[in-house]
DNA sequence: GTGGTCTAGACCACC
DNA sequence: GTGGTCTAGACCACG
């Protein structure tokens, strides 16, 4: 697992730890059962501090996709959650309207977004080009 | 314009308000020219505090969306704000691969996802159907 | 509320205060709605630090016992989680199957269970009369 | 001796041992004299390390509850210890009131808590029908 | 004043 | 080595 952190972005560090994981899963990067690299380790490669990468693993584990084995590791669960997925629904749809409207607002259409989806989709699978980039409105 | 908003939501309450009306323009149901509810007036309906709505429109007159005229009111820019599109372009790929991820863990496919847009291009146009939802990873 | 916490307690600090205000929430002490004291002032009351108290409010929030709104505090919810009956049942049966193999090996039997059960439940609604006590096997 | 281990629980491995040592000694099903599974052969039943299932081993007989013979085995003590029986009594009424606050969480009542407990003496008599579960608050 | 985030460093329990 | 917990102090965003 490579990952890039940007300290000055709006996004919590912890949180961008958090989305690139899960992004991985998404994209199949990461599979079930996979052994994350240690809280400690991760700190020292991304140079920020143990505590920050800590939350990101215990968010992870609240949320259901990772879980600990304490003295051996924190690995991707044998089984993901299935969500509620109203709930997730919802909250795709408010992506969706986000994503929409931003576009919109930078004079771009609809295809241009089901292009920018599609190269979404291929950076999921092969793990991102390019450094996170700033949240906005 | 009516706006909803969830004091418990992660995101701020004047980020919610300032996301609200830039989708309302993005959708076409703000156009330039056309007047806002007073900032006073507009926290008396949402029940929170005046300050909380003068930030939202304070950052949204600083992005050129609207332009407070003293004495008259607060209106759509006549001329809306072209940003910077390798910037923007930046954000929606990161948008986009959010959204994406979200609903492959969900279970969901590419087309999905598309409908999912499609559905919130009528909401941009229309207004939103439902309250906004909570943010996620 | 008032708390009492035991800094040489096996089980740790955070999660002495999760108990006690799950507690107090059971046993209708602490109803939808109420205001927590604030995790600083808490951290001052209890002479620990402000992120164990943080620490512990965070795990309630995941659990869905208690809900923050930024800069206003933070206050039970509304609608206290219904778990997952199944799991719940589980854990209470290892619960009692703790309790009653503790009382069993100190010379007690079932009817002697029954009257702690009793005096729990007072407990319960009124308050704690007596500290944490330490955790065993 | 059927035992079950669960790693990935919040309970370290060690302890998870010496509960259902102690409850099946509770329970009737090990008594005095007994000989327990060597600590090497158990630890290869049980897929894990032999210094886990030794330590174990080590504070049960700290604890009074089996002692070792050297080359002959480990044994359920004769005399099993009478603990103080202030602080059993104490740590009794913590674990009826989690117990209790967990099942009122959940919806349950009074009677309900008392049948779990019946259940609880059914498995402490004959051995546990289900894999130990989590610990919770 | 409230919560949100981060740092640097420490000690302990577990495997 | 791993994760679990705690401290003391800091800065920022929010209402």
């Amino acid at each position: 697992m490579q990952l890039l952190i940007n300290p000055s972005d709006e996004l919590p560090i912890y949180r961008q730890i958090m989305r690139q994981i899960t992004e991985a899963i998404a994209g199949g990067r990461l599979k079930s059962g996979d052994k994350l690299t240690s809280h400690r380790e991760l700190s020292e490669q991304l140079v920020i501090a143990p505590l920050t990468v800590k939350k990101a693993y215990d968010e992870l584990e609240a949320l259901g996709f990772i879980e600990t084995q304490r003295g051996r590791g924190t690995f991707v669960c044998a089984t993901l959650p299935q969500p509620n997925l109203e709930k997730q629904i919802g909250q795709i749809q408010a992506a969706a309207r986000k994503l929409l409207s931003q576009a919109y607002l930078a004079g771009l259409g609809f295809p241009d977004v089901v292009k920018a989806l599609e190269q979404a989709d291929r950076e999921l699978t092969e793990g991102p080009a390019a450094p996170q980039e700033k949240e906005s409105v």
